[in-house]
DNA sequence: TTGATTGTTCAAGTTTTTCGAATAATTGAA
DNA sequence: TTCAATTATTCGAAAAACTTGAACAATCAA
């Protein structure tokens, strides 16, 4: 297995944070790691196939949205708030807000 | 010529507004909407073909982010500064921020 | 009517996304 | 150690989306 790759904080693209955001399975992933910390892959029931949350976890990761780290055969995956935070303040909050707003509507 | 589609102020998704913006293209075109209120495609030379530029701005108009109007045989386009503000407050001005950090870093 | 201007639509090739199957890595039990 | 179970990635193929140049449509002015 290739090692796990992490952009440098200061590698962190806008267009990246905003396209990794913009597909409503990933939005939900940062949204339920917004609330719980830490959470593997198998920790989350999307209705998508396995390989395809791999390769969701793969771009909110390789945008530097989240952190991931193994733990025996779990990839323990967490925002890297504070990265985000300092590249783009008040980003993340906002955004998540929005999402609150979002799921309020329907 | 099929009619311009906007969709309505209580239908613009946040997935659907974070993708838009999640390209280059489409956040420096958004980036220049705020800048000058008007503009029409022709006002833009982003490096990109002209049936690719009305592809990207069919995406932002259906997304919600711009309206488009037509005078003449220009499309004239301007962001829905109010519409977004309702649908999700700070949003908008958040991503405008961020993109002014990012254009300052490298 | 003709020509110039402005964008959209079309057809193609390229890229990205999605999925199931196969593979890899780790742990614990036998 | 070896074997099976767990967890997640990688591979290959099909479907969807993106990009482009060429063709088409709409408007205006001469």
């Amino acid at each position: 297995m290739r090692p796990i790759h992490h952009p440098n904080p200061q590698d962190i693209a806008l267009a990246g944070v905003l396209y990794a955001l913009g597909d409503p399975v990933r939005l939900e992933i940062v949204q339920r790691l917004a609330a719980n910390d830490e959470l593997s892959c198998s920790d989350l029931d999307l209705g998508v196939a396995k390989s395809t949350l791999s390769h969701h976890f793969k771009i909110l990761r390789e945008a530097g949205v989240l952190h991931c780290r193994k733990q025996g055969t779990q990839h323990m995956n967490s925002l890297r708030r504070d990265d985000l935070e300092a590249a783009y303040p008040g980003l993340l909050d906002t955004i998540l807000r929005s999402a609150q707003v979002s799921e309020a509507k329907p």
